[in-house]
DNA sequence: ATGAAAGCGCTAACAT
DNA sequence: ATGTTAGCGCTTTCAT
């Protein structure tokens, strides 16, 4: 084993080398270059053989900046993996390390446990410069809302708006997507589609009057909403779908799964897809898609997560701005086999 | 906005509340339970008011603990997403955060550039109480071994031993998995076998250990093992496999990524699978195994992670000890449809 | 070119 | 029941 037993402090080096720890200081990280080339040889040397590294507590401890954020986003869908790959690799070129963790328990998506105030509290007791997270839910949330914004800890929001605060926030552009997925159909030849989505989150909100916007703006066209998860909404929609001669014939759903779903009531009714209907799903649930055949979008997370990190250093590095950013990614369409031309 | 400007400290408090900060600190944190109800009372008051939250890093400091650990593992992968969620649930039960971060670029494998240095530099220098972490790579790799192991920083290896150093060590159980493979092939009537690896990988090794000698200690049974990644491989395999009368009717392949080569191989060569051969895989590659219908072995990656954890957490509360644990999780065979009965 | 001293926020041993 | 003091490892201002 070699020298250090514990870790090496500016003290020791001083000691050693006969000089302050000031000097010792000033010389390691190159303050004042007012010191005899013999006294940095030396302290340097000294620094080296004890496989010295500073203290990074101490030095936060004055200094107020730890170089780390918090980064509360669930890691168990590939999405959210990704969205993290994107906030770690652009955190990591400045430095920036993350403290990651999340909470998966909502018994009703609207209750804060203790745990995840427990988590947010790990976060600001380590004084982390900021805080990236991806909201648990849509609604006045306590927990962040107090915890962290009322503590002037700069807060970035990811994938997920808040309806009662305004922050920087990097996520989907969703209306453009619906838009697209519109197009796509409208240039397929449907001119009857459906939406199946869910009113209660915002995201589907977004897809929704995309979709529905250029439905609307075209001749012809029509679009109607349904709501997934709303008692009978399969029936209603097999009805749509079925039912001669104004059926629906191509269907967009909010996310792969639910899109997956649509394509196996479609089958059971009798239909083949993407022969009498299509559908479009969107790309947020890690589906093996490619294996499917299913249709669908591209969020690029990585970069999504990417852009948040950004406005998190740019935060960061420059607080008290209140013009706040969203930076919205705009997805893209995936052609595969569930989608054809309409008969 | 609330009171607090910056953060409160315990001097701010004793000041307000007319005492030292000692009494602050005892009471806020339960110590020395003889104070004055009346005091407790006015000092816990104070703390609530101006949302207090105590500075970790002061703390940390002086206690010489963070209740942080520094987790090296990529986040691309399903597998070690998972892996990572388990760890992360383990320490989070035990108040303890993680600091995740990774390094990709191995450009030959075996240089470790100076952004994994400065990666373990970053743990280092914020004092994490322990480092779990997956090696890019088994031979002596010197960033893991001069910048951990010799700072008596306690580290926890996943999914991934190394050569030159015992440490706790929680992965997958190669040599059990690989005589499972076995004996399901053998269950199906199969007798000769071939296995798919790469013999530069000791996790390969130890499938293909189990593997053969299961077959070798069956009458009748053969086995041979190919380098799937050497020249003419691919030609070596479809000879085997096609070759009457003494053809290979099943390959166990080291994951799921291969396993579908060889399908393909196999398909191209004009058999079918699972009638003509069977092919299993193993399950660290995150494919959309169930769409393609491949039978391969679960990992388990959660339960890997909470090993780990949990023997990180051992021997943070309990440094010092030198028997080094290993816990292997025996691998799950999910029988699907790419293996069938020998004809 | 180098050092002394104060202080960041907290803990803990030791008074009173 | 409460206060005094020293110190963790570091930075920074101000001497010398």
């Amino acid at each position: 084993m070699a020298e250090p037993k514990g870790n090496a402090t500016l003290k020791a080096i001083a000691e050693e080398a006969g000089v302050t720890i000031t000097t010792v200081s000033c010389i390691l990280n190159n303050k004042g270059g007012k010191y005899a080339a013999k006294t940095k040889a030396k302290v340097q040397a000294i620094a080296d053989r004890l496989k010295y590294r500073p203290n990074a507590l101490a030095t936060s401890v004055r200094t107020g900046k730890t170089g780390t954020a918090g980064v509360m986003i669930p890691n168990r869908h590939q999405f959210y993996s990704r969205v993290v790959s994107g906030i770690h690799d652009t955190l990591l070129n400045h430095d920036t390390l993350m403290l990651l963790c999340w909470n998966d328990d909502h018994p009703d998506g609207r209750t804060f446990g203790d745990k995840e105030r427990r988590i947010i509290h790990g976060l600001v007791d380590r004084r982390v410069d900021g805080i990236i997270l991806r909201p648990a839910h849509e609604d006045l949330d306590r927990s962040y809302f107090e915890e962290i914004w009322e503590r002037g800890i700069p807060l970035i929001l990811v994938d997920r708006e808040m309806s009662n605060v305004t922050t920087d926030f990097a996520g989907t552009n969703d209306e453009v997507g619906g838009a697209l997925a519109a197009e796509h159909l409208l240039f397929l030849g449907h001119r009857r589609m459906l939406y199946v989505g869910d009113s209660n989150i915002s995201t589907s909100n977004h897809r929704q009057d995309g979709f529905l916007r250029v439905l609307t703006g075209t001749r012809d066209a029509c679009g109607q909403a349904i709501e997934f998860y709303s008692w009978g909404a399969n029936e209603q929609i097999v009805e749509l779908i079925t039912q001669q001669p104004d059926r629906a014939t191509a269907v967009f759903c909010i996310n792969d799964f639910i899109a997956s779903q649509i394509m196996s009531l479609a089958r059971d009714a009798g239909l083949s897809v993407p022969e009498d209907v299509s559908v479009v799903g969107f790309g947020d649930q890690s589906l093996p898609d490619a294996a499917v055949g299913l249709t669908t979008f591209n969020q690029s997370p990585a970069q999504i997560g990417a852009a948040a990190a950004q406005m998190y250093l740019d935060r960061v590095n420059a607080p008290g701005h209140t013009d706040y950013r969203t930076i919205l990614i705009k997805p893209d369409l995936v052609v595969r086999g569930s989608t054809a031309l309409a008969k």
